[in-house]
RNA sequence: GGGCAAGUGGUGGAAUGGUAUACACGAAGGACUUAAAAUCCUUUGACCGUAAGGUCUUGAGGGUUCGAUUCCCUCCUUGCCCACCA
């Protein structure tokens, strides 16, 4: 009988219903167990789960219950990363609150979760979305507050005027808005912002330590982080109390610095120009690069445009008098918002120098003695060399110079070692409806109040008017606006903007350690056993927002001390895209397959074997309905061997024949590359193979026709395929296992918490070996040898055999190189030559 | 412009210095069947050859080695990330 859709639906119903009524997955703090911890990114709720959730969430779920056969006590938790802007727009869209919308799609991916049969243990279940959530939330912003780490200052901000909201630097790619794409402006706004540069070095040097994670990531975040040396030099204004800070990477050209130049934004243009012939020059240019777009600006291959300020600055190392210029190719974020120009090495200064006829002066040359006219160059030398030019500094290799100098100028109060991030801090308020509230309160008379920790949770009132324009849809709600001061008890105002929803997903991971503890954040004592997660799936594109925020926050829980690790995740694993037809699966290019619909023809099963077998975890899969239906055929191939070849309680032992000892290599090959297949990280298409090659040797033994020894080694082999097979088609496992009368272990019990199967080295090892004869690097023969011999016994056996003698032309033997076990080559007089 | 990853049969992929193409898909032929589906068996990198056998083949070119998909150098292509970051 094949196993037929019907059967599917059968047992994989049973089965999950089986694990829910017999709580198979609840986990709790077992001290004398070891633990680990599988997580997967949680999703964002929006409907249906789709393929990719599918792909994410089957790798985990191989995982955890691999784990759980290898005697780990496992925690598998899922939940909802459930504030965030769609369903603002449902709201808006469809009249529906954007709670109700939430909840609704909850329940629709509950269902999808479940039929794919994950092994969560569901009672831990959460949403972010939920007041008991996000209480948390605001408790810990209030605990970032009271020790100076949530600040609200005034600034130029990112501001997408499409979605109506301001958005974190690492939210704005490639100057468009991460979410609606819409080009980002900038807007001068007063805002909350979490201090993650407080962390910028730990977030740094903690990457070293993250081994198990793709160094892709690791670089990604180190480029984000941006650590630069070198220093900062202060330039005084000629004729004026004003000094200019500028900060640079390259101190070794200092003499060769011939302008500066500040950002169109920098503090210093307005008052430097004031009352000079450059001021309505100026104020027009400034103007201008305030009106274009930031992605324009900073293109890198836009026109650099500039402007003469009118004033000169004095090169504190030589006297000289230099021009001060406004360029817009200076950006005010980054370092001080001012540069000393050094054009001929400086590629972007040389552009600059050539376009408006600013002169140039080398400093650095390859060697000693060579000089090279300003004139003749056509870009910048920006090699290492030496110094000239450079007073008491020529001739000093210039990595060399870059610390000399810098010692140098801090000593004569003209400069000072100095060291930039790239980093800012996090800006999180938004003017948003579906997040959490800030908890403060502006008082008249008090200024900045935090709400009262016993007064948390600050509700969303759900009244909202949610219209998408016109700024803070709370700022409506004159219930929620008006508040008493906690200090004073005055009528004050609330803070109506909402968090960024990064953080409500920058510690969940924590949260799930004690899901509903009402009286705290999390369980300390059972936060310290289970943390830190052991293994974190989910997608690349969260490499650096979600994973930096995430270890941010986890450096800042550790500080209170609520927490040992000081990095969540051990290891990550980054799954690749689920492609069709070569594209990305999405709703917009309407090449979306349902999960559901495979479901319903071929079983969750077989979907995850699939969607495991296809590709590595970590490679992009393209979706193929064949391999698809390849997999259901397996998984039948299994079945039929259980219910057709498998003999309950046959015993015995006997002397092994060939074809026993074929069988036997066979099952102790399998468990040996599965195991290494999931333990050399977690190489499931090669695990599967493996499985499969044992099914083939399975299906090759002879028909055991009543003798009791051979059905029970015929038994073992099909055992321990079900084993092997158990994390992948759990539904079918369970079910094979049940057939085959399988004692379950302990408890309600289930094939998830069988042992493992052990492999026997002794086993893989043969009486007799293959090996090979190469002559001149080409194999021409082929000899079966009891293992182990030397080249005393393969000597003889090579050279006598017909087809060696005949590619050796009858050359004298070079050399004679055995390869114990694998291979004899043989390297002749001409092929030495 | 900088960084990282990848490039292997018709297709997905395997092999991390030792027989390249495991495993699967697809295709072709055969068995069973009145027939089809399912299942089972055989073949399947390319070229030359009736065959025995030979030659070539892991993006291109070079190098190291008895031996390279694997290590090194140069280049090409694709993907991703960063990018007037001083």
């Amino acid at each position: 009988m094949p196993y037929t859709a019907n059967d599917i639906r059968r047992v994989e119903e049973k089965w999950q219903e089986y694990w829910q009524k017999n709580r198979i997955f609840s986990a709790a703090v077992n001290q004398g167990k070891k633990k680990y911890y599988v997580l997967e990114m949680f999703p964002y709720p929006s409907g249906k789960i789709h393929m990719g959730h599918v792909r994410n969430y089957t790798i985990a779920d191989v995982i955890a219950r691999y784990k759980m056969m290898r005697g780990f006590n496992v925690l598998h938790p899922m939940g909802y990363d459930a504030f965030g802007q769609p369903a603002e727009n449902a709201a808006i869209k469809r009249g529906v609150s954007p709670a109700e919308w939430t909840y609704k799609c909850i329940d629709d991916m509950r269902v999808g979760l479940r039929r794919m049969g994950f092994s969560y243990d569901w009672e831990r279940e959460l949403a972010t979305c939920d007041a008991s959530y996000y209480k948390w939330n605001q408790w810990l912003f209030l605990k970032m507050f009271e020790k100076g780490l949530a600040y609200k200052k005034a600034s130029a901000v990112n501001w997408c005027p499409s979605c109506e909201t301001t958005l974190a630097n690492e939210e704005v790619i490639n100057g468009a808005c991460w979410r609606c794409k819409n080009e980002v402006v900038q807007k001068e706004l007063e805002q909350w912002y979490l201090k993650i540069t407080h962390y910028s070095e730990s977030l740094l040097a903690d990457l070293q330590r993250l081994e198990n994670w793709p160094a892709r990531v690791r670089a990604m975040q180190e480029n984000w982080i941006g650590k630069s040396y070198g220093a900062d030099i202060f330039f005084k204004v000629s004729g004026s109390d004003e000094t200019i800070t500028v900060f640079t990477t390259r101190p070794d050209t200092i003499f060769g610095a011939t302008y500066v130049v500040l950002a169109p934004e920098h503090p210093l243009t307005d008052r430097l120009s004031r009352g000079t012939a450059q001021e309505a020059a100026v104020r027009t240019f400034v103007e201008k690069a305030a009106h274009t777009s930031k992605s324009l600006r900073v293109s890198g291959d836009a026109r650099k445009e500039g402007v003469f300020s009118g004033a000169f600055a004095i090169n504190p190392v030589n006297g000289e008098k230099i021009p001060v210029w406004i360029g817009d190719y200076v950006l005010m974020e980054y370092g001080t918002g001012a540069i000393m120009a050094v054009p001929t090495h400086d590629q972007r200064d040389f552009e600059f120098a050539r376009q408006n006829g600013l002169a140039m002066r080398v400093v650095i040359t390859p060697s000693v003695g060579e000089k090279f006219d300003p004139e003749q160059m056509d870009r910048a030398f920006e090699d290492g060399g030496v110094l000239c030019q450079s007073a008491q500094f020529d001739g000093m290799p210039n990595e060399q110079a870059k610390k000399a100098i810098s010692d140098w100028m801090q000593a004569k109060g003209i400069g000072r070692v100095s060291v930039r991030w790239r980093l800012r801090d996090w800006l999180i308020s938004r003017q948003r409806y579906w997040g959490t509230p800030i908890p403060m309160i502006y008082c008249q008379t008090c200024g900045v109040v935090p709400v009262a920790q016993d007064q948390l949770p600050v509700r969303l009132p759900d009244n909202a008017p949610i219209t998408g324009e016109g700024g803070s849809p709370l700022a409506k709600v004159p219930e929620f606006v008006q508040a008493a001061c906690p200090k004073c008890g005055r009528s004050a105002r609330r803070e109506t903007d909402t968090m960024a929803t990064f953080f409500d997903s920058s510690w969940y991971f924590l949260r799930y350690c004690s899901a509903h503890d009402d009286g705290q954040i999390f369980d300390p004592v059972q936060a310290a056993y289970w943390m830190p997660v052991d293994q974190y799936i989910g997608g690349i594109e969260h490499a650096i927002l979600h994973l930096l925020y995430s270890r941010f926050f986890t450096k800042f829980i550790r500080d209170l001390g609520l927490v040992t690790a000081d990095e969540p995740f051990e290891r990550l694993l980054t799954q690749g895209m689920v492609l069709k037809d070569g594209e990305v699966m999405s709703k917009s290019k309407g090449n979306v397959v349902d999960p559901d619909e495979v479901i319903a023809k071929f079983g969750a099963d077989t979907l995850r074997m699939f969607i495991l077998f296809a590709a590595p975890p970590e490679d992009q899969l393209e979706w193929n309905p064949a391999g698809l239906e390849g997999n259901w055929r397996f998984i039948n191939r299994l079945w039929n061997a259980v219910e057709q070849r498998y003999v309950r309680e046959a015993s015995g032992e006997s002397a092994l024949d060939a074809g026993d000892k074929k069988l036997e290599f066979e099952r102790h090959a399998a468990i040996k590359r599965v195991t290494e297949s999931m333990e050399g990280g977690f190489k499931f298409n090669t695990a599967i193979s493996a499985v499969m090659v044992l099914m083939n040797a399975v299906d090759k033994y002879p028909d055991p026709s009543g003798v009791t020894a051979k059905q029970a080694r015929l038994n073992k082999a099909i055992e321990t395929a079900v084993l092997l097979l158990a994390p992948f088609i759990p539904h079918a496992a369970e079910e094979l296992w049940e057939m085959m009368g399988q004692r379950i272990s302990f408890g309600a019990g289930s094939v998830a918490f069988e042992p493992w199967p052990v492999f026997d080295e002794a086993a893989l090892v043969t009486d007799k070996v293959k090996i090979v004869a190469q002559v001149n690097g080409k194999v021409r023969a082929e000899f079966e040898v009891p293992r182990d011999v030397d080249e005393t016994f393969l000597r003889p056996l090579v050279l006598a055999d017909e087809a060696v003698i005949r590619h050796m032309s009858g050359q004298e033997i070079r050399k004679f190189i055995v390869v114990k076990n694998k291979l004899v080559s043989i390297v002749t007089a001409e092929k030495a030559q």
